[in-house]
DNA sequence: GGGTGTGAACCACTTCACAGCG
DNA sequence: CGCTGTGAAGTGGTTCACACCC
């Protein structure tokens, strides 16, 4: 997705307790991960209940040895000579990647992108539950968004708390990101995802990943340049 | 970054006609050059002339061997035992991405994303003109959003070509998706963006790159599982 | 001395090819 | 016989270390 990871940590690999059979999936992998899930739900909704992996793979638009490779950090959860059980791989991938239980996610900004973030259907129907939306404009402050109310970003602390939010969204601008950043970090969100243009600075231990839509579009204008550029031919 | 891809065409390398200083840079090297383009612009904006790769580099996110080795892939801008000038370096990266000219962008759908895409600031300044919206709905037909005033997905060819829009934004429902993407491709543009939660499919030659919150949020989801995770302090 | 630019070593991911199982 | 699961080979990207230039 979006093409920047998240803060690189190298990870010390940790050596892994007695019982627990988490065993450090290459972040690349658990990108995919979520496209295959996407698929396999879509497959479901359409009554499918096996898959080989050739379809699975074409349906996610990755190769199949990409795909079995990649169920090989899940586990072996197919049969040999048939594929795999729609939703039982479902739910195994599910619960490699951390979606068994719901997570609640609070937005932070109610602009536009905060707007639509709260509105998008998407988030609940995987996993995804939106408890709270903060801004600092007072005349935005108690509008409605969707099923929810605008809080005070004054509130920030306790609203957190009170709704237990464990993940929080920046759609919020470059030049207060930092500041909110940092005061949604010390409430004890370790997770955070940002669609402010500016490079976040987090304490070791917290997870923040990056969307920008400019960097997106430059990324596009690099290979446009590139296919317009003459000498194709030679 | 957004953390997935375009299609992972290979690419056949094209021998590179003789005055072409097409180098072909590397897809990671391509998303962080647009980190440092960022970056280099608030220094500018400060007032600040000149840079060394260290503090560059800690600006960006990234370790300075990796900006060094990212900057030789556009070419030698620095001076040793000095640093960069931060103007010429900026224009430079900005000519490699191929942002030399302003690109023309239509965003498909007026919802919230494709208003909050429309107003969003972040890309004018960045060489990104928003030339034209669509909606589908009669009721948004005809509204203003920001400048502009949406236009009717139905004359989605007349004005694409009119505007001269060369790249296209998809922010509109899954299920609509792909119908859109084809029109799009088929009036000739090369260059989509989409925030659809689905697998687009596109011809040979044309770039897509897709952002997907939902996506986003799972992969969190897996790291704040595994930091979770009993058996740390082993 | 200081900092860039780059070959070489290293590491991670992807692709291949086939063994293994139903 | 078909398709999964996986070691092994191949590829590409990152890190290191130092030559080179100011």
């Amino acid at each position: 997705m979006t093409s920047l990871d998240s803060t690189p940590q190298p990870v010390p690999d940790l050596p892994d307790a007695a019982g627990t059979p988490a065993k450090q999936i290459p972040p690349a992998a658990v990108a995919r991960l979520t496209l295959y899930l996407r698929a396999l739900n879509t497959l479901l909704a359409e009554g499918i209940e096996r898959v080989s992996s050739d379809s699975l793979a074409e349906a996610s638009g990755v190769s199949s040895s990409t795909l079995r490779k990649d169920l090989s950090h899940v586990g072996s959860y197919g049969t040999r000579g048939v594929g795999y059980e729609v939703q039982y791989l479902s739910r195994h991938i599910a619960a490699a990647l951390g979606l068994t239980h719901d997570w609640k996610v609070a937005i932070v900004g109610a602009g536009n992108l905060g707007k639509a973030l709260a509105r998008y259907g998407g988030f609940e129907s995987r996993g995804f539950d939106v408890v709270a939306i903060f801004d600092a404009d007072q005349m935005v402050v108690g509008n409605e968004v969707g099923w929810l109310r605008v809080s005070d970003v004054a509130d920030l602390e306790t609203v957190l708390h009170r709704t237990g939010a464990n993940m929080v969204v920046l759609a919020l601008p470059a030049a207060v990101a930092q500041g909110i950043c940092d005061r949604v970090v010390a409430a004890g969100v370790h997770s955070v995802l940002s669609f402010a243009p500016v490079m976040l600075q987090v304490p070791e231990g917290v997870n923040l990943r990056k969307v920008d839509m400019a960097t997106e579009l430059q990324i596009l204008a690099y290979h446009a340049q590139r296919a317009q550029a003459p000498g194709q031919t030679a």
